[in-house]
DNA sequence: GAAACATATGAGCATTTGTTCATATGTTCA
DNA sequence: TGAACATATGAACAAATGCTCATATGTTTC
């Protein structure tokens, strides 16, 4: 490969680099959508849109092991995503804030653009 | 692992499976994050949020190869996130539409809100 | 047509990821 | 305290992913 010899308009890249948000924010986003970006786990969000669950009921719902499904719900957990409460034996599932509604919401749109 | 043997308040199962989109929608939204759960394509979206640009261009930006912006391209492109215009030698890309905009800001409001 | 430039793409490789299995932790009740 | 239940977690393994390298495709200019 060679250089780009810029034979054509160019915008200024020092301009386009300060305006950028830094690289760490960037990484940190990426990682909010990669937890979104696995279907288990998108329909887990989905199950909890209803109301909070046990994690045996997210998994007989979802036909998955009870383990499989707790794995999952400890990255939405750490990615703030669900809360939880225990009552019992059981723990119970919830979505966490308004914001995991709008950003699904937001996908299943541009989805629904898309075709 | 034991069954679930329901000694508290469940959901109606069935019910939630109803009011659920189907798997094959959920699993196509979750392709859809999974694009965005990426730094290096999360970097080329903002890039382009100033203005379109072309490869070599994103690739000088953001200190990476050709090469390995180009393949980045080519999901975005795929995933209807970015559009592209061949002018002379060069192809510049450009953000697809506002929905791009909108997920991302979605989600650096839910960063803003995890910290 | 040939050379130079810009981009696209296939193969290979190291890393990451999601599931399974076994087992640990935590809770209730007899 | 011990047994049963509900959930969490570590190790292992197969599958997916992102980058590199080499090279192919496409465009312009001579």
């Amino acid at each position: 490969m060679t250089e780009c010899t810029h034979d054509h308009k160019h915008p200024d890249l020092r301009e386009i680099d300060r305006l950028m948000p830094d690289v760490d924010s960037l990484y940190d986003l990426s990682e909010v959508f990669r937890v979104f970006g696995d279907s288990t786990r998108i329909r887990i969000l989905y199950a909890l849109f209803e109301s909070e669950m046990c994690v045996c009921d997210i998994a007989a719902l979802l036909g998955m092991t009870q383990s499989a499904v707790s794995h999952q719900l400890r990255i939405l957990k750490d990615a703030k995503l669900v809360r939880f409460r225990r009552e019992g034996k059981s723990v119970f599932y919830a979505l966490d804030d308004h914001h995991v509604r709008l950003i699904l919401s937001m996908g299943m749109e541009h989805l629904s653009h898309t075709r």
